[in-house]
DNA sequence: GATGGGGCTTGCCACCGTGGGAAGGTCAAG
DNA sequence: CTTGACCTTCCCACGGTGGCAAGCCCCATC
């Protein structure tokens, strides 16, 4: 099967594929005498795999564990569920400052006029607001990419 | 003041700084005969709007207008809350999905026993995409319909 | 006036995950 | 054999942020 098919069987774009290879999440596949790759249904489900984790804002590096417990038959099962909630817990960390965020301009809007006149509570906090809070750490979902080691 | 400096009264950093410059986002800061760039109070104000609406999760793009919004003393309190008011629905949309990810997670590991055996269900459904509810009766042969569109 | 240390400059690289596109090879149908 | 769809690799972009390097600049201290 050429990746043009394994994309549409298994929902990852022909350019991912190659960028998880890459990225060796998944194994370098097999190729034809001319270079094609080839994907069998081993490799489909490896990809669908890969997929669902993604869907769930899994990062690279926590598949690439994800897969190596899946294919590790004397896993514990304990592994498995304290990475997903960590992940949950990234999750909902991440959320709540996003909710937080949200009913900060909210409550904002709320005692904006939102007319044709230039007064504006919204504007005015963003210019003068409560600067209070010194020097907090920058934006915590937005944080860079940490520079893990590797 | 130098670059640095500002960058403390405003909890920018000089690299932002700069690349918020770069970006149009703020204007060309003077400079000194050797090229320091220089602030002024009224850059500092800038600098500060600028990180109080980062802080808010506003895209640069989007700051670029409030800036503008801002700066524009004929603007009409509409246009600003629309924009917060639409910056409101996405960061809901993104928390939204993003505590979908985590209930799915948590609905998974509440089946999973989290021990030291081999079996479990989250990795179960990352390999099958399985049904997660136990209790409920299994997908007939056909297409289980689960479209995530990619 | 020399020296040293900290600040400043620009520029490039990295991160993640994804898409776009160019330049070229390959394959199957017409 | 030509055409068009597919494949290959390689580079570039995005948003934001940090790191590092090479090279100035400024000031204090000796």
């Amino acid at each position: 099967m050429n990746i043009g098919e394994a994309s549409k069987a298994s929902g990852v774009s022909p350019k991912m594929i190659r960028y998880y290879e890459a990225g060796g999440l998944i194994g370098t596949a097999a190729r034809t005498a001319s270079g094609y790759r080839q994907y069998t249904e081993a490799d489909l489900r490896t990809l669908r795999f890969v997929r669902r984790t993604r869907d769930l804002g899994f990062s690279m590096e926590q598949i690439a564990q994800l897969l190596g417990l899946w294919r590790n038959e004397g896993r514990a099962s304990a592994d498995v569920k304290r990475l997903a909630l960590s992940h949950v817990e990234a999750l909902d960390a991440k959320a709540a400052a996003l909710l937080e965020m949200s009913r900060t301009l909210r409550r904002l809007a709320e005692v904006c006029q939102g007319d044709a006149a230039a007064a504006c509570p919204i504007i005015d906090e963003f210019a003068d607001g409560g600067d209070v809070r010194p020097s907090r750490p920058r934006a915590p979902d937005f944080a860079p990419a940490r520079h893990r080691g590797r």
